[in-house]
DNA sequence: CAAATAATGTACTAACTGGTCCGTCCACGT
DNA sequence: ACGTGGACGGACCAGTTAGTACATTATTTG
């Protein structure tokens, strides 16, 4: 619109101040929000580097790409999560307690980052193949199947859980409930005339789930 | 299909055969197949037009606005599912058997319309703002609401289902594990490992969301 | 059949968008 | 203090894309 603003050694000093780590984690910090919004497609590199302090010269200086910052912040949001999980301590609950604690971690996490959920809906439209294309996310081992098999076999051993259940699908029959109520908040509650957001309904939700997989697990 | 009479004739005598309604299935046709891969703003009109016998001319004569196009395709997906919901006739079996007969029904419809999964789900990339403008779609009424209502009010009156559930919350704990399996297929299995699609990893999850339901409603 | 209307094809455009060019400025090691 | 490499800004470009003007042919109706 107007002329560029020349800003030189006198007059408005805007003396720039070089801050690498600050501005990679500020482009990130936009760019996951752009996307979990619009999807890869639906993104503009244009918008995300408009609500950055710095411009899209630096996002194509640090991520290369589009598709090289999409990836970043998939990488991102994944090692996020599985942080988290890492840090989970269940052994000092009886098994039927761990396996609620676990389901309202679950739970709540997904919960608490529907961008996280938004952006795996998204790479799920893409068949996944950033993900794959990431060694990072590839080789993030991931802790809660190896935390559901404990609670399993000590519940096996207990004698409380009758029910024969890899760690995987049980995870999935978890996730997946967990998982649903963030990702297709919008069209289920259009269509049932739900607020899916409702701290009442949220909380009857927690306990459903955590009761569905307990009676799934004890039962014959 | 093709046996309508030869009017490609070389030079340019080629007469049209003005065919409406078989444009615009062809149309929609295409252009469900094209949104539910690439997600609406992914999805390119001259991409459908090219896949289309006609032109990017009649999508706007017939659509309005590539957005236009995409309602229509909605309109029709979720037209679909309810026209064979509503013809679930599970009333002459007992209440364990009609609940496993439902969540069989949903888990193998939604295994086998992978676009009409992929559809909700970008759906809710864009807060279902699309099928929230929908006249079509927000009156649509939801069948397998009243089917488990009626379900869970047999099953009650019998003593075999002793949990209190609300019909809606229940479709969402048999929906979410079927929908997720299709949903996350891809980076579910990247990162678990896993093939989704494998015919016997199906049938075990089929048994195991049946089971679960099952349990859930007649636990204590 | 003639007029009116519906259906269709072609060529085009205006705006957008990912990506880059070129030059400037900052900071740190010596 | 100074030179070098990394950090940075803004204008710019070339390809793409949704949407349209205009012309033409088919079909229906009076």
């Amino acid at each position: 619109m107007s002329m560029a603003e020349q800003d030189g050694r006198s007059g408005k000093a805007a003396s720039r101040r070089n801050d690498p780590e600050g501005t990679k984690r500020d482009i990130l910090a936009v760019a996951t929000e752009e996307f979990a919004t619009h999807g890869l497609s639906g993104a503009r590199v244009d918008a995300i580097a408009e609500r950055t302090r710095t411009t899209k010269r630096m996002i194509y200086y640090y991520f290369g790409s589009k598709e090289g910052l999409y990836i970043a912040v998939l990488e991102k949001a994944y090692g996020d999560i599985r942080a988290v999980e890492a840090d989970l301590r269940l052994g000092d609950v009886s098994p039927e307690q761990a396996i609620r604690r676990l389901v309202e971690f679950t739970f709540d996490y997904e919960e608490a980052h529907p961008n996280f959920i938004r952006l795996v809906s998204i790479e799920n439209i893409h068949h996944a193949e950033y993900i794959r294309q990431s060694e990072t996310i590839r080789n993030l081992n991931v802790a809660v199947i190896d935390t559901i098999a404990g609670i399993l076999r000590r519940g096996r051993e207990a004698g409380v859980f009758r029910t024969e259940v890899e760690p995987v699908d049980l995870h999935m029959l978890i996730s997946s409930f967990c998982f649903f109520r963030v990702s297709n908040r919008h069209t289920f509650g259009t269509i049932f005339r739900q607020d899916l957001g409702a701290p009442d309904l949220r909380e009857k939700h927690r306990r459903m789930i955590g009761d569905a997989v307990v009676r799934y697990l004890t039962g014959d």
